[in-house]
DNA sequence: GGTGTAATCAACGAATCAGTTGATCAACAG
DNA sequence: CTGTTGATCAACTGATTCGTTGATTACACC
């Protein structure tokens, strides 16, 4: 199991990495199978050099990793640290928000009656 | 019940939005109720302008909302669009790359028998 | 009205980033 | 050795981002 608790600096630059629509589609394009730079160029209309610099992101992000075959440099997806990011997110994403929500009015109204103010009857403005 | 499937741009924006330490900061805080502004910014050593930035930007990658009491204005978490992430990262990081890592080795040997190369005399799987 | 507080807007500088073109390196093939 | 291919490096530009300070809006209390 990978350690499920990523340094700031690696959440950075993963998430950074998949902020950006050429690179999730690599990353998308990966999960079926290693490729090639060239390959992996192909489908986008930017230089080769480009992507190059993109796949040297998602590396240092270490969602992906390179081997090597002669000249070519075969990318292939890192899926632990694709966990590290559902495992950060999952802390937060089931959130005991929706109680808070209506806990939040409450306090409000809390406010508003310790100040001795009456709580407003639906704001409206002109 | 929200759409799985995001737009680009939404991907973008959110991916980007949590690709900083500070707004991750703000995220988790938010997973345990709502806060106002002055209260997000206070563990911060930024200014109360920079982080009212920092909200702006997760507001627009529509990871949080905004509500409204007087002068304050109560930040909520939308957990709805943090599912949209790991929707999306969910679909790519079961991946079977595994497999594949095998194939590739098989693929580099093939290239070198069909060029007439002597192949490595180390890759032997069984 | 006037004061104080919560928050945003506006303008600026420093830093980073995505893309380009041109040169370079490394591994083959002849 | 020469030529070709796969890929990266280097330098440059335009756009975006993060932080700052100073001014401004919106609301509440007196």
């Amino acid at each position: 199991m990978v350690d499920a608790t990523s340094t700031d600096d690696d959440l950075d630059r993963a998430f950074a990495a998949l902020a950006d629509p050429v690179r999730r589609a690599i990353v998308a394009r990966l999960s079926r199978g290693p490729a090639t730079v060239n390959e992996l160029a192909e489908p986008f209309a930017i230089s080769k050099q480009a992507v190059s610099r993109h796949i040297q992101v998602l590396e240092l992000a270490g969602l992906v990793s390179r081997t090597r075959d002669a000249q070519r440099r075969p990318v292939h997806l890192e899926a632990a640290r694709l966990e590290a990011l559902t495992a950060w997110i999952d802390r937060y994403r089931l959130v005991r928000e929706q109680q808070y929500r209506a806990l939040d009015a409450l306090v409000e109204q809390a406010h508003h009656l310790t100040t001795g103010a009456p709580s407003a009857p639906t704001k409206e403005q002109s």
